[in-house]
DNA sequence: CTCCTATCCTGCGAGC
DNA sequence: TGCTCGCAGGATAGGA
């Protein structure tokens, strides 16, 4: 489900529930795979390990512990929230046991999602953090130039390289839908023939549709939820996601659709020209 | 290399 | 009402 806003929105929550001293007393698997196997040392690992914060990078979560970092991916579906005895459900792969009574629950439908240990220190190394992307958030890395650079040559759309982790994380098919959009960029244009100027106006709406759903609490689509259980509200000012066949909000011209880098995508063909 | 497609899995809504 | 079909916020292996 989660993109950038929604997994930030994860993060803060499971602070504000976990605060800087909870401590696990037992993790508890119920499954010994989701999109790739979960160590099974996670178990003796975290027991009685304390939880110092939650960070996150790209669309991961970092559990900082004492006994290793646990990495968790919410994939398309992936929640956590707090679920008191009695309240199991389907899909319920994983419980943090806390020592104070309480329990986190990672639920996960559809099983996209990833629970992983990283040893301490091991975080610039390990496999799905190595090769990610600047943050878009971050002005001094995720630049103009640096935009301009990773799409040289470029004949590929613009919509998959924006999506593309290795070049800038935590941009996925609504934020840059909604993004293009703002833009006036046609999602289908070659990524080599981005202009800069076209390169700079696209990461300032990259930047600020991030930003505004980020202060927003997300967007609540289907079963997302923020750890407390409360769901976001940018769904509201969607300006084209979902909106095929709609009415663009500037020009009322009808919203096109296709599919571009395998991805459902909904655009105006007035606006981004 | 670059780019595209299929695939992992369940749930849900549209359409018949 | 009930069923089938297609599609869904992500990431990645494999092939062209």
């Amino acid at each position: 489900m989660p993109e950038l806003p929604e997994v930030e929105t994860v993060r803060a929550g499971l602070n504000r529930l976990l605060g800087t001293n909870a401590v696990i007393a037992q993790v508890e698997l119920l499954r010994a795979d989701l999109r790739a196997p979960i160590p099974p040392q996670i178990i003796p690992r975290l027991r009685l390990a304390k939880i110092t914060g939650v960070r996150r990078r790209a669309k991961y979560l970092l559990f900082d512990t004492s006994g290793g970092i646990l990495l968790s991916h919410l994939g398309m579906t992936g929640t956590w929230r707090l679920a008191p005895a009695g309240e199991e459900r389907l899909h319920d792969h994983c419980y943090l046991h806390l020592r104070d009574g309480r329990r986190l629950a990672f639920r996960d439908p559809r099983r996209f999602g990833l629970l992983d240990l990283i040893e301490p220190g091991a975080e610039s190394t390990h496999p799905r953090l190595a090769d990610l992307g600047p943050e878009p958030l971050d002005a001094s890395t995720f630049t103009a130039d640096y935009l301009i650079a990773c799409c040289g040559g470029r004949r590929q759309a613009i919509k998959p390289v924006i999506m593309d982790q290795q070049i800038v994380v935590g941009v996925g098919n609504i934020y840059a839908q909604e993004a293009l959009f703002r833009a006036g960029i046609h999602p289908s244009r070659a990524a080599g023939r981005l202009t800069k100027r076209a390169a700079e106006i696209l990461i300032q709406h990259i930047r600020t549709v991030l930003h505004e759903a980020l202060v927003a609490g997300g967007s609540t689509i289907s079963d997302f939820r923020q750890a407390g259980g409360d769901g976001g509200y940018f769904q509201h000012n969607f300006q084209v996601y979902d909106r095929a066949g709609q009415p663009c909000q500037i020009c009322k011209t009808k919203l096109s659709s296709a599919v571009i880098g395998g991805r459902g995508t909904t655009w105006c063909r007035r606006c981004q020209p």
